[in-house]
RNA sequence: GGAUGCUUAGCUCAGCUGGCAGAGCAACGGACUCUUAAUCCGUGGGUCCAGGGUUCGAUCCCCUGAGCAUCCA
C-alpha cells in the first residue's frame, strides 16, 4: 500500500484516514463494506408516511431497510439525527444510544459522505418530519474526502464539470437534469420502436467522414497504418441500410465535430438520425412532431415548456414556413426571384451579411436566414424550401432545381431538427459531391468529400426516403431549460 | 482566434489606498435524549492559480502563462 505521508495531507484527509483505521482497529469492521439488501428507498418512505399522522405511524410499526450517503448530521447528546441520500431522494434517520447500544458507535463515528445501511421503524418527529427510528446500522463505505458545502452545494463551474460525481452528490437539480435526459432518450427510442423503426449501430471509425458540413477528428489505426476519421454524422451509413432493404432505421449515437466550443457546441454530442423508406418530408414532419412531443411528455405531462422565459406549448401543431418567405418578411428581399451571385453579394453587403469567397447564392440565402429570421422563430416552426447549395444530400424540389426538399425545425430561436427527402438519384448525388469538392478546392474545409462507395450503394437503387436528424443534447437543453450544453452532458470535454 | 471577467482554507465567499490572511460551513476537543443550514464553549487548518517584474514591503500594481466563464468572430 502506498500512501502519502501525513504531512502531505490536509487536516480533513488526515483525520478521515485516522478514522478509517480506527473503524478497523476499534470496531473490527470493514470500512468499505459489502453487499447490502434494502427493501425501501427514501422516496418510498416519504410516500408511505408523509400524509400519515404521528399516531397512525406509531400504530403501523412499518419496518424498513435503507442505504445511502450521510448528507447532514445533527447530534444532541445521546441521540443523532442524520439525512440519508439515496438515488430516490433524502430521508431523515433518528438514532438513540439507548436503542442501539454498541451499534450507536457506528453512527457516532460516521462522517458526512460516509455510506451506511439502516434498518428501523418509520415514525414522525414532533416537528412533523418523516423519520426512521434506527434499530440497526451497517457500515458500507468510508469517505476519505469531505463533501462540498452542505448548504451552498458545489458551485464552482469548472469543478462541477470535471468532478461531476460531486455535482451529482451535492446539487439535486443537476442530478434531475440527467435523469430527465435519460427519460428523453428512452421516450424517443420507445416512439421510434412503436412505428416500426429498427435501431442500428453504424461505424464511428470511418475512412472518410461525410454526411454533414463539419471538420472531423483524425486518428490513426496502427495495424492497418492508416489515418481514420471519427464520424461527423450517421447519415451515409444509415442510408446504405435503406438500400439494403431495412426500410426503417434509426441510430442514437455519439458524433464528433472538430470545431469551436461554446455554450451550444461540445466536440462530441449525440444525435438521433432516422430514415424511412417510401416517405417524404410530410411524413418526417409528423414523425418529428411526435418525437418532440414524446420527449417533452416523458418529463412533463402537459407538454408545455418554459425555455428562458418563453412558454411554448409543444402539443399544438407546428407551423410550416418557407425560408425565402420568412426572409422576405424580415428584409423585403425576395430570394425566390432568380438572382446572380453578384446581385446576391451586393444585397449581402447592403445588409451587413458577411460571406465567404466560395459561397454561391444559396449560401448567401441561408446566411440571410440565420441573420434575420432564426432568432425570431419562437413557436415551433418547420422552415422548408432550402437552397440546394447548402443541402448536398437532399432531393430537389419538383418545380425548382435551385431548392431542395428539406426542413429545419426551429423552437425558441434555435434549431432542433434537420430533415430531407433524401436524394436517391446517384447521378445527381455525384454532381452534388463534385460541387462540394469544388467548394473544398475554393477553401471550404467543411465541404463533403466524394464518397464513391455511397454513390455505388445508391446505384443499386434506394427507395424514396424521408430522413431526419435531431440533436439530443440541444433537445435536452430545451426541455430542461438549460442554456449550456455542458449542463446536459455528464462529462463535457475539458482541457487538461 | 479576439475582448472582458474570475481563480484566496476541503466547500461557499470576504479581503479597504500596497503594511502580520478573514468569516460561515466542514474538521478537531467538550456540553446537550426531537434535531433539521441544530445550538453553546474551545481549537487547528493557507503554494492567496503558476512564473517573472516594480517596491523597504505584493493576495492587491505591471508583464507572461494556465484553467474556467461570458460575449464576439
Amino acid at each position: 500500500m502506498t500512501e502519502k505521508i501525513d504531512t502531505e495531507l490536509n487536516d480533513q484527509l488526515r483525520v478521515r484516514r485516522q478514522k478509517l483505521q480506527a473503524l478497523k482497529d476499534d470496531l473490527g469492521i470493514d470500512p468499505f463494506g459489502h453487499r447490502f439488501e434494502r427493501d425501501s428507498y427514501a422516496k418510498d418512505i416519504h410516500s408511505f408516511a408523509d400524509n400519515k399522522s404521528k399516531e397512525e405511524l406509531d400504530a403501523a410499526k412499518k419496518h424498513v431497510i435503507i442505504a445511502g450517503r450521510i448528507m447532514a448530521k445533527r447530534g444532541a447528546g445521546k441521540i443523532i439525527f442524520a439525512d440519508i441520500r439515496d438515488v430516490s431522494g433524502t430521508v431523515q434517520i433518528y438514532a438513540r444510544r439507548d436503542d442501539l447500544a454498541d451499534n450507536y458507535a457506528l453512527i457516532r463515528r460516521a462522517d458526512l459522505g460516509d455510506i451506511l445501511g439502516f434498518s428501523g421503524t418509520v415514525m414522525k418527529t414532533d416537528a412533523g418530519e418523516t423519520t426512521i427510528l434506527i434499530d440497526k446500522l451497517t457500515w458500507l463505505s468510508k469517505a476519505l474526502r469531505p463533501l462540498p458545502d452542505k448548504y451552498h452545494g458545489l458551485t464552482d463551474i469548472d469543478t462541477r464539470y470535471r468532478k461531476r460525481y460531486l455535482d451529482l452528490i451535492s446539487n439535486p437539480k443537476s442530478f434531475e437534469v440527467f435523469i430527465k435526459r435519460s427519460k428523453i432518450v428512452k421516450a424517443i427510442r420507445n416512439y421510434m420502436d412503436s412505428i416500426g423503426f429498427l435501431e442500428v449501430e453504424t461505424p464511428i471509425l470511418q475512412n472518410s467522414a461525410g454526411g454533414a458540413a463539419a471538420r472531423p477528428f483524425v486518428t490513426h489505426h496502427n495495424a492497418l497504418d492508416i489515418d481514420m476519421y471519427l464520424r461527423i454524422a450517421t447519415e451515409l451509413y444509415l442510408k446504405r441500410l435503406i438500400v439494403g432493404g431495412m426500410e426503417r432505421v434509426y441510430e442514437i449515437g455519439r458524433i464528433f465535430r472538430n470545431e469551436g466550443m461554446d455554450t451550444r457546441h461540445n466536440p462530441e454530442f449525440t444525435t438521433l438520425e432516422s430514415y424511412g423508406a417510401y416517405w417524404d418530408l410530410s411524413d418526417v414532419m409528423i414523425e418529428t412532431e411526435n418525437i418532440i412531443r414524446a420527449a417533452a411528455k416523458s418529463i412533463n405531462e402537459d407538454g408545455v415548456i418554459d425555455y428562458q422565459g418563453h412558454k411554448i406549448d409543444l402539443s399544438k401543431d407546428f407551423a410550416k414556413r418557407s425560408m425565402t418567405e420568412l426572409i422576405k418578411e424580415k428584409t423585403g428581399i425576395d430570394f425566390d426571384k432568380k438572382i446572380d451571385l453578384e446581385t446576391a453579394r451586393k444585397l449581402a453587403n447592403e445588409n451587413n451579411v458577411k460571406y465567404e469567397s466560395f459561397w454561391g447564392v444559396g449560401h448567401i440565402i441561408a446566411e440571410f436566414f440565420d441573420t434575420f429570421v432564426e432568432k425570431s422563430l419562437i413557436e415551433p416552426t418547420f422552415v422548408y424550401h432550402f437552397p440546394l447549395e447548402v443541402s448536398p444530400l437532399a432531393k430537389k424540389e419538383d418545380n425548382n432545381p435551385d431548392f431542395v426538399q428539406r426542413f429545419e425545425l426551429y423552437i425558441a430561436g434555435g434549431e432542433y431538427g434537420n430533415a430531407f427527402t433524401e436524394l436517391n438519384d446517384p447521378i445527381d448525388q455525384r454532381q452534388r459531391f463534385e460541387a462540394q469538392a469544388a467548394e473544398r478546392e475554393n477553401g471550404n474545409d467543411e465541404a463533403e468529400s466524394i464518397d464513391e462507395d455511397y454513390i455505388e450503394a445508391l446505384e443499386h437503387g434506394m427507395a424514396p426516403t424521408g430522413g431526419l436528424g435531431i440533436g439530443i443534447d440541444r433537445l435536452t437543453m430545451l426541455l430542461t431549460n438549460q442554456t449550456s450544453v455542458r449542463d446536459v452532458l455528464l462529462f463535457p470535454t475539458m482541457r487538461n
